[in-house]
DNA sequence: CTGTATCCTTTCAGATACTG
DNA sequence: CAGTATCTGAAAGGATACAG
């Protein structure tokens, strides 16, 4: 292996770790050009993680999403639901019936980042408790 | 085990999978009062997980946090690791020396939500050119 | 070097009303 | 049922200047 760069702490070994984006390893995701920014600016989006995680097990119809996300609007729903289908994660199917029927389910790419979410999450639920019990001047 | 609720696909079945945030289980991470919603939009605030990945291996000061991530300003640095400092995540040490110099690296409880995140990131480096170079009208 | 304070612009997000 | 369109207020975020 040929180290042409300087090594520089933090960027260079969780950039190993990450490894680059481009294969050039131009880009990693602390460059603020690299798409893997934009990539993770959708899914840790107000919504996306939710979504995604709602999604983990079954195929959901716009109703039962919007019922099971608490708190979400409209609005943010159709959108969020729109960028995840357009990063390929989510797939949405349309029935033709009255009243209309429209199922949501993961990709095969969307369940391979669910898996990933899933243990980020579960670690939030079993630690926020915790964390959010001890606010000196917390948001 | 005794069920109370109606059997509601996924907010149960995932529910089950990370577990009620509270002990009588009233609340999950779907639940908009839920405490865990909270440390979700800390962590996937634009900047947390940049930050918190940086901080993965190294102690950094904050000079180096600023040039390691790459488009942060400085308002959103000092904002992101207040945050971070008061959900225990990050410990903030400043030596009393002239020039100043302050260093910041992950609590234990810090660096057991790293492993959980640094998956994700690798995910995403791995996928994210795919994913925003097929754009069908992508944001 | 490590931040704060201020101003300003952009984006987010909710409420409401409406459509096929 | 499954959305879209529009409006409005709130919040996020960036640039710049300044302070200890």
């Amino acid at each position: 292996m040929t180290i042409t760069a300087p090594a520089k702490s933090a960027r260079d070994r969780v950039g190993s770790v990450l490894g680059p984006t481009w294969p050039d390893g131009t880009a990693n995701v602390f460059s603020s050009a690299c798409p893997s920014r934009t990539v993770l600016d959708h899914i840790t989006s107000k919504w996306g993680v939710l979504i995604i995680v709602a999604l983990a097990d079954d195929t959901l119809r716009w109703g039962e999403l919007r019922r099971t996300i608490d708190g979400i609007s409209e609005k943010m729903l159709a959108q969020t639901l729109r960028v995840l289908e357009n990063d390929q994660l989510v797939l949405r199917t349309v029935h033709g019936t009255i009243p209309p029927r429209v199922d949501y389910r993961l990709t095969d790419l969307g369940r391979d980042l669910c898996e990933k979410l899933i243990p980020l999450l579960g670690w939030v639920s079993q630690n926020a408790a915790a964390i959010v019990s001890t606010p000196r001047g917390n948001a």
